[in-house]
DNA sequence: CGAATTCTTCACACTTTCTTTACTCCGCCG
DNA sequence: CGGCGGAGTAAAGAAAGTGTGAAGAATTCG
């Protein structure tokens, strides 16, 4: 997944690098507008992050002169926080805007939503948090970075990010990633979770166990809201 | 510009064609798959909306029957909003999918989307980095040296092309260079694959496997993807 | 019709993935 | 404490998938 950066402020430009690169996007930068066009048709990024305060041309009239070809999302980062700017950004093509300062959280978040938001127009996809699972290609991608799945971890890992949040029964995930043949206990699945809990990591959406029923993809340092009505409805199974 | 409807549904044809007729289309109506197929043969249309859920012949069927001989832009129509369905249509070379109910700002967003993905597929070229297909006189070239494929090679480096940087399924492929005839799995696949990295040489795009799920045609060094390695929670931001 | 090209089939070595096995860990309950 | 059952982990054997060369069919073309 690649980023385009185009901003003037060298050292905006190192923080930006950073936070994208920890999260597997490659990343190219440019630092003025013409630079940032000729990028941009070049390396054809995934997603590009536009400043708005660009020496020479207006950043409106980078977006503007983009447009003229690409699709590619593109997020605005200003310190102008006037909504007029807001809406004449928006109004060109622009995808989404942050105003610096920003946390790496939001932009974060913000990045993968535009993304999303293109992305899905595309080809069926499951989105669970920073993963995402291409149904059509059978590709996975946890921030930006490609998963390499096998065949049955890819099926394994889509049964629990169909149901993501709920517990699916040891049954249910036999029944579903090995069709047709049953009889035999879920020996290797455990295998093959452990498998994908190695790739996935240990942060963002977790395989949990749920003892001597089955297991949940869940996400943590989301809305930490516990409610009663929250809480598994019976799964009679 | 001339849209078929295939549908059952007497309400959702008269629908559809007011909502098409109001922005100019020219419309024709089939009931069933049958006559689907027969209009879709005689009238020529540009763009054709299916409803999967035909009596009769199913609409995936109708679908494959008419990628035999068509490529005409597809738009799926379907109540069925289950991922496995919408990726088999995807699959079957179906264009998007929407489902039912859907509002007609967004069937019209669509129409116009894959109308236009079809146009811009359909220009005479198509690059990948140093090679390059031209698909109006079936020749291809590799860094300006012409090369010389056999017409099964060119569609299935085609294939590749068209999605390049993205896995494409071995049914995908199948499906597509082999249009028609099915039953017999991929056995010749692989030997053409052969022929054709020969024939690239060992350089930029190269055709890389996915085992078990099919290949896909990248250019440059991959980054270090994410195998079996721990990730780290912690992130440094 | 014959020759060249192209496609398919097959055999076999090789790689990746899946399953099986054996062991460990941890919480539970008597 | 110590056995028990469910789960996590690692490694080895089994299975499935893939790369490759060559030979025979099918096709095209002169």
């Amino acid at each position: 997944m690649k980023a385009l950066i185009i901003e003037d402020e060298t050292q905006m430009r190192r923080l930006l690098r950073m936070v994208l690169e920890s999260r597997g996007y490659e990343v190219c930068e440019a630092a003025d507008a013409q630079l940032g066009l000729q990028e941009a048709a070049f390396h054809r990024p995934d997603v590009v992050l536009l400043d708005l305060g660009l020496p020479g041309m207006s950043g409106i009239e980078v977006l503007q002169r983009l447009r003229e070809w690409s699709d590619v999302p593109v997020l605005i980062l200003s310190v102008k926080d006037q909504e007029s700017i807001k809406v004449e950004a928006l109004e060109n093509g622009a995808d989404d805007y942050v105003t610096k300062p920003f946390g790496t959280a939001e932009l974060l978040a913000r990045l993968h939503v535009i993304q999303r938001r293109r992305f899905t127009r595309q080809s069926p996809q499951i989105i669970v948090g920073p993963l995402t699972l291409d149904l059509l290609h059978h590709e996975a991608t946890l921030d930006a970075a490609p998963l390499k799945l096998t065949p049955t971890e890819f099926a394994l890992l889509k049964v629990l990010a169909e149901s993501s949040g709920r517990i699916v029964t040891q049954n249910q995930i036999m029944r579903q990633v090995w069709a047709g043949q049953h009889g035999d206990q879920s020996e290797g699945l455990r295998v093959h979770i452990n498998h994908l809990r190695n790739k996935l990591g240990t942060s963002n959406p977790r395989i949990v166990n749920e003892p001597g029923i089955g297991y949940r993809l869940e996400m943590e340092e989301m809305e930490p809201q516990i409610t009663d009505t929250q809480r598994k409805s019976g799964d009679p199974l």
